[in-house]
DNA sequence: ACTTGACTATCGAAGTTCGATATATCATAC
DNA sequence: GTATGATATATCGAACTTCGATAGTCAAGT
């Protein structure tokens, strides 16, 4: 599993944020990704299924393989976080927390750091 | 001045958002960038003045000319968010508080969308 | 039958970021 | 006085990421 870049690029920044909440397929993380942002951002099917095999890769997140819950097509592939994943994904999220409130502290108040 | 691609490219995003604040040179843009997510972002010099560049082609930024209130050293070349450029990071920034908020909201809770 | 949308997948082009390199000024310490 | 390290801007090529088109399968609706 190659290298890991922190921060995530976007792309793997809104997957991994999107499969907090639990394990997705690709289109529908397409689709939810898509949501999260009230249809600001959307990823193409390179982007998407290009970013997934590099997180797969680097160990961020797996398929499933609990075929047996599913009533589900065939055709889907689901992926969920690994331990490590999960762990970088919470990191980002609270790295993009800090950010935005600096940022909107700025604003509003001008001293707050 | 060319396309203005929407969501901004990691880059911009950051450059855009800590211009908020008000106008600033390469130099400490590049070290406010790092200060704003306590270190995890780290702008080398080639992005930071292609990017500058970029978003002053595509008209979110210009340099500032009022040197007169300046005391600084001429070398510095300060920049400021045109209308147009503070409108897209504003924009930008109720996304990833949208974003930040429905991502944590799903963590916390499970069912607010 | 046919069309439409769900779904995965790949490829090349276009765009973005990185890291090294270059250059020059300034402050501090030795 | 001169070495050192931070400030400051700039460029280049390589590496990486994203985009958009294309392709093909399957299910459901008409």
């Amino acid at each position: 599993m190659p290298s890991k870049p922190r921060p995530l690029p976007a792309a793997s920044l809104h997957i991994a944020l999107a499969l907090l909440d639990g394990e997705l397929h690709g289109y529908a993380l397409m689709r939810r990704v898509s949501e999260l942002s009230d249809g600001a951002v959307k990823m193409g099917a390179g982007t998407l299924y290009g970013t997934l095999n590099r997180l797969v890769d680097d160990g961020l997140i797996a398929e499933t393989t609990d075929r047996v819950t599913r009533t589900d097509s065939e055709r889907r592939r689901y992926y969920e976080l690994t331990p490590d994943g999960r762990a970088i994904a919470l990191d980002e999220l609270s790295r993009l927390q800090t950010l935005v409130r600096r940022v909107s502290g700025r604003l509003a108040g001008g001293a707050t750091a």
